[in-house]
Parts: structure tokens; C-alpha cells; sequence
RNA sequence: GGGCGGGUAGCUCAGUGGCAGAGCGCUGGCCUUACAAGCCGGAUGUCGCAGGUUCAAUCCCUGUCCCGCCUACCA
């Protein structure tokens, strides 16, 4: 285990400086098994298991890894700090989609063609890729904190993969769950492979026309059809009519003479597909082509012919148009119909067409033989699993949506005619068409006319089996038995792969390991741009989390997602969605990785399309900056202060006013962030952090240890000095391990060079996390209060100051009034907090009477339950009559806005009996507190007008 | 067609049956020995629209208009 940092620690009076703080972690990390879950029996520690989903296919693939990677990595982290044995299982996916992605990309950028190349050559191509396209995504895991100990897996998981994969096909062959069939299936003519239900993007609003033509039926007449793919009429078989239509009665039963291929066709009657309403009433069936088509066929026993060749042209069922492209074959049939003076005219129609997602070509239905999974098994234990709360969908919303899928879910198509992928274990004989399927090569099948089913598996399968394939599945691995299914289980994602992969995870599991794969399933919102639309290549808007990390100019990150296009036209399209980031000027700084981690911690999972605000992120690095110079701050104010420290443990904790205030404080933020922490709201437990440290630490407290630790005035108590130290001490230490798992890098930093307790651990990570157990951390309303009114009391005189330009270096005379003895000797032990905070002339002055007041004294009110507290600020000679006048009218002006509303519903009928009577006994005090208030605020106008 | 979600400050978004919030932006004053990436102040809203329930609605209910997502075989 190596000491040496990677880089020179950086000196705390630089400003912070992520590219120099956040390397120098990483390894240290891993040195110190920070990552590591321990599968030992003899570990009793509570399991913690939270797989790493596979990269998803979308636009967003980047920052939506980068968003998984932080939420994962935030939860896992804040369960080691708790003492829970957690694993995170990361991983590339071995065949996975980020693969395809890169393959595609890769193959285009080096011109190359799969068809041409050759499988071979094809295959060790992507090996290579594969392991780059892995490298980069473990550069974003490791930027983000996440584990760095992918090259583990990375060469292991496709053998290991492979053989769960293998493992599971053959067993729900054996089940009868798998089967092979021939049936109309989605094919992309593209891609040149079949693809499942959930692989077809509906473009909806495609513009397209309804084109009509008649068939000439046998024995004379016509019948008239309509369709939106007139080339399928090639591969018609059936003109079928509603049986009820009076229209077509006299045609039951006729055929129709069809006019490019030699073929008689039969007028069916079917109720199911037909509308009599829609159209012409009849309708061409193409039952090769279409899934109702295919269907009527089934039910009419109608041929299937199918007129297209795996590349989207014709074949030789279509007569006269075999070769022709799709769309050529379109025009030619149109135009042959109309020479034959067939056609009957057309009209636009809004139609949806069903798109490729990795291609965007227009996926055909064609009929093919391929491999079926039998869902609705599966998907009946995995429904009753969620309904009956085995499994936890976060938030709940979502649980429709699951029902739905699931209740009404198809057979999964799983084969793919791809090259890369986990091939199926199947062999077929040449001669006799024979299909075996085994995990290893069968002895019988070793002959030259047996060959492997060539298709691969839809990554989609393999990835259905990480939660426990990753466990080292179908062995029964200590880690299998440890980690899968753990009480507390959890998986992280967004919900765009919903039913790719979390609902087919839940069914793998349910069914080999007869246990949920996890207990909780958070389902977070999908990065979109600053103006809502989703990321794409096309539209020019992606975003890669390293570029906000790293800093880059918008020239070079255009240059990235839109390589080839010109330029000035990909920057506008990226300003365009980013207007807040075209604000910034020419590109990105470097945010470092926490101010990003901490930015995505921030969105809350209700919100499902997170906007990108990089201007949210720069806010958030400022947040950062303001950590780092407390920090530093409190280093200095702390001086040789080490741990173990009597005041610091003593028992009851402090007994100083502002150090049990922090305390209390502290121990709210803790409260806030476990409570956020353990129920996914993030989002709370990152904005509870910052407004504790922020608004709290160094708005307040670091001001007002300041002087006690520079140099104690003469009347401080002899004990506030350790005492204020010890509680800073602890609070900084404690704060630092409050926001540890939200932004790693930053507070392992500082942590390290903060005084601590013995009992720590080398490294931040292993906690433990503060929580309101500590007794030293304890919330204590009663000071909450009184700090509250100080602090109403301290704004008050600053907004007097600052609204008469008073200079920040005068002091001024200031005076505190109220009627009640108890709130003015309250704050008469702020005196000196009062006098650093607005520099006042002296000590502020007490009393009790409202008195004459001297000439130029300006009156501010602090309306409060006990008793309003008047504020004078002395200005003689400082202060111009109409400014204070208008002040005067402001204050005035928002007390009575609020004695009105408070009137109106004292005065409503109803209201006081009918409402709870705490409600209306708070309302009276309100008015009445604001109704003295108003009372003084008058007095200092009068007084005022003199001035 | 069905389902779900959203419309709150100029922008990105929180939020609650009882006086509407944050960050950024805007604005006035400060380079006050942790921090100008900062400090102290200030302004800003028919809480999409219309009804209803309630003593009380931004919040619950109904309708409606926009926006988004998912899902579906209407030729």
C-alpha cells in the first residue's frame, strides 16, 4: 500500500482546484479495499446489493451513465459509512448495447461494411473496440468516484456471462419456456435483423397518404381498397369485407383477379378486422406483412406470402417488381395501377411508423423463424411480487406503469441476426432440419451437417440475468447467497428501461432464483436539455459529463457529438438548447466531478425530465469553493486542537449558547440527510448539507467563533474558548462526513487534514456517517428559537444600514426595545454578537420603555410571538428624510398586507369556530404581535417626519 | 385510441389544506485579513384556465386548454 498521493497535496489557500484534488484520490481508494464487499461467512455486517445497469441505448447514454453513476455511487457510499457490507457491481455489459453503439460508430468511422468484412475479422474488430468502448465508460465511473475496479471484470464477465446465458436458455428450453417459431416478426431491413416489440420506435405523425385501387372481381364488378403501403398488395391473399355490410353481400364469397401476379384471390367476411365505417369498408390482407393481416390469415386459413428479401427488396413473389427497393417498388406499384386505370385516388393521412432505434429505418413485419420467450409466466410472479410489496417501485407512480406492461406483455422475440452478442446454444442439422439445443456441442451433432444457430441473443436477455449472473450464477457462490436478494437491495435507474431491463430482471430472477433481485427500485428522471428535449445526435444537444468535469470549448464538444457538420451550424443548434450555457461564453470551465455529482444529487426523482442547467452546476462549484475556504477558515481558528479532547467529549455536549445552536443545527442537517438518504431523496439530504453548511456554518457560526479564537475578548467565558474550538472541531469534521457520499473528492481532501477522533479509519469513506445518535449532536429548540429572533433582530439593523448607504466601516449607535423582560435579557446576552454583526458604536443599549427617542434615530420592528422588539439604529446627520420615509412606508406596507389577510379570515364566518382551535389562537397572536408592531412602526414614522 | 406526468419568479426547479420558496439571473452597497467563485441589502409571482368541496385551496375533486412521455394493429 503506497502513501504517496499521485499528485502534490494542494495548498489550502489556492482556491479550490478539483483537476488537482480529485485524482489524487482514486487510488487510494482502491488501495484501501474502499470499493470492496467482503463475502466472508464470518461477515455479519448487513448486505448491500445495487447492480450497475448496462448503458442504455438512447441519446443520453453519457450523462444519463453519469447521473446512474452518481446515485449509485452516493448510496453505496452512505452505506459503507454506515457499516453495511455494500456492493455496487459494476460492470460493462459484455455483448451489451454501448458495445453495438461503439461497433456501429467505430465501423462507420473506418468506413467499413460487416457484410464485406467478414465475420472473422468482424468479430476480433470488435474485441478491440469493445475493450476501448470499456475503457471509456470506466473513465466516467471513476471520475464520478464510482469503482475503478471494472478491469476485473472487464476480459472475465463475457466467459462468465456467457456461461449463466448459456445456462439459462437451455434450462427455459428444457421448461418449455423457450421455443422456436415461425411468425410475423418486426425486422429492420437496415440492420438486417429481427427485433423485439420494445426495439420499435412508433414515429407518430409520419405524413403519408391513404391510397385507394380497385380489385377486379371475377365475373365483373370491383372492389375497392384502401392502404398506406400499396406495395404490400404484391403479397395479398384475401380482399376481406365486414359480414353485415349490405354493401358487398352480393361479393361473398367471389374472388378477385389479382393484376401483376397471376393469382385469384378470395373476398373473405371477417368482423374482427374489418370497420365497415372506415374507408371503403374492404380491406386488402396482407398476412405476411401485417400483424392483423397475419392474424386474419391464421383465422382463414389464408397463404402467407411473403415478398421481400431480407434487405427491404422485392423478391421474386413480386412478379414484375422483384428487385426494386421499398420505396421504389411503392411508386412502380402506384404507377402500374394507375396505367391499368386501377387507382382511385389518394389523401394524406397522419400516419405512425414504426421505426429502428439503433438504425431509424422503417422496421417491416415480415415473417420468420426465430426464437420466442414465453412472457406470461414469467410476468405473472413478477406483477405479484410488486403488488405485494416483495419489491418497492420509487416513485410509486410507476407501479401503473409495471402493471400494465407486464399484465399485457407479449412473447420476447430474442433472437438477433447480429454479429456480436451471446450466440444460442442451438445446432441445427442441414439435411434434416433438426434443433438441439445444449449447453456444450453434443457428440451427435459433431458432423459437418450440424451447425450453431447463428444468431446471437438480444442483449436484452443476458442483461435480465446481471443480478445474479453477476454473482458468479449458476454456481452457488458465497457472493450469491450473500448479496442477491438482500433486504437491502436497491436498484438505481432511469425509468426508460423500465420493461428492457428492470421488469425482465425481475422475472429472471423471480424464476431461477425464486427471490426478488432487489427490494427497492428507484426509478430517476432522464437528463434532457435545458429546453426539454431529449438528448440526440441529430438535434445536436449531447452533452458528455467528462466535458463538464474536464472544461472544453463548445467548438470542441460539437465536434464530438456531430463529427463532419459544419461547425458554426452544430454550435448554434448547442446553444440553442443550452441558452444559459451560451451565457458562459465559449465553453465549459472544469467543474470537477463533485459539483457535478452534486448537481444530479439535486434533482428530486419526481421530476422526470432533468433539465441540464449548466449554469446550476457552475452554482453548485461555487458551493465547493465556499467548502474549501471554510475549511480553511476553521483550520486556522482551530490551530494545534487535536482529538482525544475533555471538553470536546465531555458528556451533555456543549453548554455555550451558539455551540449548542451549530450542535442543533448539525443534528437537524444529519436528521434531514439520513431521512432523505433512506427514503431516495437524494435531492434532500444534498440541499439540507448545503444550506446547513452554507447558511448555518459560515453565514453564522464561523462569524461568530471568529473572535472568540482569534483573541477572546475580556468577557467571554473562560470556557467558551475550548469549548468553541472542540465544537468547531467536531462540527467541521462531522460535516465533511455528512457530505462525503454526495461529493467524495472535496471532503476526502479536507478530511484528511482535519483534526479527528482516534477511532477513524484511514479514509473518509469508511464513516462513520453522522446521525443524530451522537449525543454531542443534539436538537434543542429552545435555542433554535432565541437564535432565530437574534438573527431577525441582526437583519433588521443591517437592512437600516444598508438601506441608508450607511458606510460599511462607520459604526452606529443601537438601541433594543421590548416590553417583555424575558426576550430583552435574552438578547442582552447577544450583545456582543449584535455589536459584530451590525458594528455597532459600543455595546447595544437595552430597555424596556418606549421612551423619547432621540432626534435621527431610525426604528425598525421585529414582529415576534413575544413581543415585537423594536430596532433603533442611530443616524443623525446620515439619513435623508424621504429615503427613511420610504422605508418606513415598505415595513409598513407588508405588515398591514399581512394583519389583512390575517383579519379576513379571523373575521370569515366560520372560521374560528370551525377550525382547529391552535389554528386560530396562532392567528390571534399573529395579528396581534403584528398589530403592535404596526403601532411602533407608526411612532417612527411621526418620528421620522421631524427628521 | 388508451395510460401516465407536468404547467409555481425572467430561467432551471422545489414545496405545502392555514402569510408562496431555492439556485441562477436582475438590482443597490461593499475588494470588511476564509472566500469577489465572496459579503450585506432589495425587487420580482392572478401558483395554466373555469367550476366545486372546505371556515380556509397553489395543494383535494370535476371539467378544460397547452406541453411531454409511454403504449396501441385501425386498412
Amino acid at each position: 500500500m503506497t502513501d504517496s498521493l499521485p499528485t502534490p497535496a494542494p495548498a489550502l489557500d489556492q482556491p479550490y482546484d478539483p483537476a488537482r484534488v480529485e485524482p489524487r484520490w482514486y487510488a487510494f481508494w482502491e488501495e484501501h479495499g474502499v470499493f470492496q464487499a467482503s463475502d466472508a461467512a464470518s461477515d455479519t455486517r448487513p448486505a448491500y446489493f445495487l447492480p450497475m445497469p448496462p448503458p442504455n441505448v438512447t441519446g443520453s447514454l453519457h450523462m444519463g451513465h453519469a447521473q446512474r453513476a452518481t446515485l449509485e455511487d452516493t448510496l453505496t457510499r452512505w452505506h459503507r459509512m454506515r457499516g453495511f457490507n455494500a456492493l455496487w457491481q459494476p460492470g460493462i455489459d459484455h455483448a451489451g448495447i454501448a458495445t453495438q453503439l461503439v461497433v456501429e460508430r467505430q465501423m462507420a468511422r473506418e468506413g467499413l461494411d460487416r457484410r464485406t468484412l467478414g465475420r472473422d475479422a468482424f468479430v476480433e474488430k470488435v474485441w478491440l473496440w469493445k475493450a476501448e468502448s470499456g475503457g471509456r465508460i470506466a473513465v466516467q465511473q471513476r471520475v464520478l468516484g464510482a469503482s475503478p475496479d471494472w478491469s476485473r471484470s472487464k476480459f472475465t464477465m463475457d466467459a462468465d456471462m456467457n456461461r449463466a446465458v448459456v445456462e439459462a436458455f437451455v434450462r427455459l428450453h428444457e421448461e418449455e419456456l423457450m421455443y422456436r417459431a415461425t411468425r410475423l416478426i418486426n425486422w429492420c431491413p437496415e440492420c438486417m435483423t429481427s427485433l423485439s416489440d420494445l426495439e420499435v420506435d412508433n414515429e407518430e405523425g409520419a405524413n403519408g397518404e391513404i391510397f385507394e385501387f380497385a380489385y377486379p372481381v371475377e365475373g365483373g364488378g370491383e372492389i375497392v381498397v384502401a392502404t398506406t403501403r400499396p406495395e404490400t398488395m404484391l403479397g395479398d391473399t384475401a380482399v376481406a369485407v365486414h359480414p353485415d355490410d349490405p354493401r358487398y353481400t352480393a361479393l361473398h364469397g367471389k374472388r378477385v383477379q389479382h393484376p401483376f401476379v397471376p393469382r385469384s384471390i378470395p373476398i373473405i367476411t371477417d368482423a374482427i378486422l374489418v370497420d365497415p365505417k372506415f374507408g371503403t369498408g374492404a380491406v386488402k390482407v396482407t398476412p405476411a406483412h401485417d400483424f392483423n393481416d397475419f392474424a386474419t390469415g391464421k383465422r382463414h386459413g389464408l397463404e402467407e406470402i411473403n415478398i421481400l428479401n431480407l434487405d427491404g427488396t422485392i423478391n421474386a413473389n413480386g412478379g414484375p417488381f422483384a428487385g426494386k427497393d421499398r420505396k421504389e417498388a411503392r411508386r412502380a406499384v402506384k404507377r402500374a395501377l394507375e396505367e391499368r386505370g386501377l387507382a382511385r385516388g389518394s389523401k394524406p393521412h397522419s400516419l405512425t411508423l414504426p421505426r429502428c432505434q439503433r438504425s431509424g429505418g422503417v422496421v417491416e413485419p415480415m415473417i420468420s423463424t426465430q426464437w420466442f420467450l414465453k412472457m406470461q409466466p414469467l410476468a405473472e410472479r413478477a406483477l405479484q411480487a410488486v403488488r405485494d410489496g416483495e419489491t418497492v417501485i420509487v416513485p410509486d407512480e410507476w407501479k401503473k406503469t409495471y402493471d400494465h406492461f407486464l399484465g399485457s406483455i407479449q412473447d420476447w422475440c430474442v433472437s438477433r441476426q447480429l454479429w456480436w452478442g451471446h450466440q444460442i446454444p442451438a445446432w441445427h442439422n442441414r439435411d434434416t432440419g433438426e434443433v438441439v439445443v445444449a449447453r456444450e456441442r453434443p457428440a451427435r451433432c459433431a458432423g459437418e451437417d450440424w451447425t450453431q444457430d447463428p444468431d446471437v441473443l438480444d442483449t436484452w436477455f443476458s442483461s435480465a440475468l446481471w443480478p445474479f449472473a453477476t454473482l458468479g450464477w449458476p454456481e452457488q457462490t458465497p457472493a450469491l447467497a450473500k448479496f442477491y436478494g438482500a433486504p437491502q437491495s436497491d436498484l438505481e435507474t432511469a425509468y426508460d428501461i423500465l420493461f428492457f431491463w428492470v421488469a425482465r430482471m425481475m422475472m429472471m430472477g423471480l424464476h431461477f432464483m425464486g427471490k426478488v433481485p432487489f427490494r427497492r427500485i428507484l426509478l430517476s428522471g432522464l437528463i434532457v436539455d435545458e429546453t426539454g428535449d431529449k438528448m440526440s445526435k441529430v438535434k445536436g444537444n449531447v452533452i458528455d459529463p467528462l466535458d463538464l468535469v474536464y472544461g472544453a470549448t463548445f467548438s470542441e464538444m460539437v465536434k464530438k457529438t456531430l463529427p463532419g457538420a459544419p461547425e458554426a451550424e452544430a454550435l448554434s443548434k448547442f446553444k440553442k438548447a443550452y441558452p444559459s450555457a451560451a451565457a458562459m461564453g465559449s465553453g465549459f470551465p472544469a467543474f470537477g466531478a463533485d459539483a457535478v455529482r452534486f448537481t444530479l444529487a439535486t434533482y428530486p426523482p419526481s421530476n422526470k425530465r432533468i433539465a441540464l442547467a449548466p449554469k446550476r452546476i457552475e452554482g453548485n462549484r461555487h458551493f465547493l469553493n465556499k467548502i474549501w475556504n471554510a475549511s480553511r477558515l476553521a483550520l486556522e481558528l482551530l490551530g494545534d486542537f487535536s482529538w482525544p479532547d475533555p471538553v470536546a467529549e465531555r458528556k451533555g455536549g456543549p453548554r455555550g449558547f451558539y455551540n449548542r445552536w451549530i450542535a442543533s443545527r448539525f443534528a437537524a442537517a444529519c436528521a434531514a440527510a439520513e431521512e432523505g438518504l433512506d427514503a431516495f431523496r437524494i435531492d434532500e439530504a444534498a440541499l439540507a448539507a448545503y444550506r446547513f453548511f452554507w447558511g448555518d456554518l459560515c453565514d453564522w457560526y464561523l462569524e461568530l467563533a471568529k473572535p472568540v479564537l482569534r483573541k477572546p475578548p475580556p468577557h467571554v467565558h473562560p470556557e467558551a474558548v475550548p469549548e468553541t474550538r472542540a465544537t468547531l472541531a467536531y462540527v467541521l469534521e462531522g460535516s465533511l462526513r455528512l457530505m462525503h457520499p454526495i461529493m467524495p473528492f472535496i471532503t476526502e481532501e479536507l478530511w484528511q487534514r482535519v483534526p479527528k477522533p482516534a477511532a477513524r479509519k484511514a479514509t473518509i469513506a469508511f464513516g462513520p456517517y453522522p446521525t443524530l445518535a451522537d449525543e454531542r449532536a443534539a436538537r434543542d429548540p429552545e435555542v433554535e428559537a432565541e437564535m432565530e429572533m437574534f438573527q431577525a433582530v441582526i437583519s433588521a439593523a443591517r437592512a437600516v444600514r444598508a438601506e441608508h448607504d450607511v458606510d460599511n466601516k462607520a459604526d452606529v449607535p443601537l438601541r433594543l426595545r421590548s416590553a417583555d423582560p424575558a426576550v430583552l435579557s435574552a438578547l442582552r446576552a447577544h450583545a456582543a454578537a449584535i455589536r459584530l454583526f451590525v458594528k455597532t458604536r459600543g455595546d447595544p443599549e437595552f430597555e424596556s420603555a418606549s421612551g423619547a427617542r432621540e432626534a435621527g434615530t431610525i426604528v425598525s420592528v421585529v414582529p415576534s410571538a413575544r413581543g415585537s422588539v423594536e430596532v433603533l439604529v442611530g443616524l443623525r446627520g446620515l439619513v435623508e428624510r424621504e429615503a427613511e420615509l420610504a422605508r418606513i412606508d415598505r415595513e409598513m406596507k407588508k405588515i398591514e398586507r399581512d394583519v389583512a389577510a390575517l383579519g379576513k379570515k379571523l373575521t370569515s364566518p366560520g372560521f374560528v369556530d370551525r377550525a382547529p382551535k391552535e389554528v386560530v389562537e396562532e392567528a390571534h397572536a399573529q395579528r396581534n404581535a403584528l398589530l403592535e408592531a404596526k403601532a411602533r412602526l407608526e411612532a417612527a414614522r411621526e418620528l421620522a417626519k421631524e427628521l
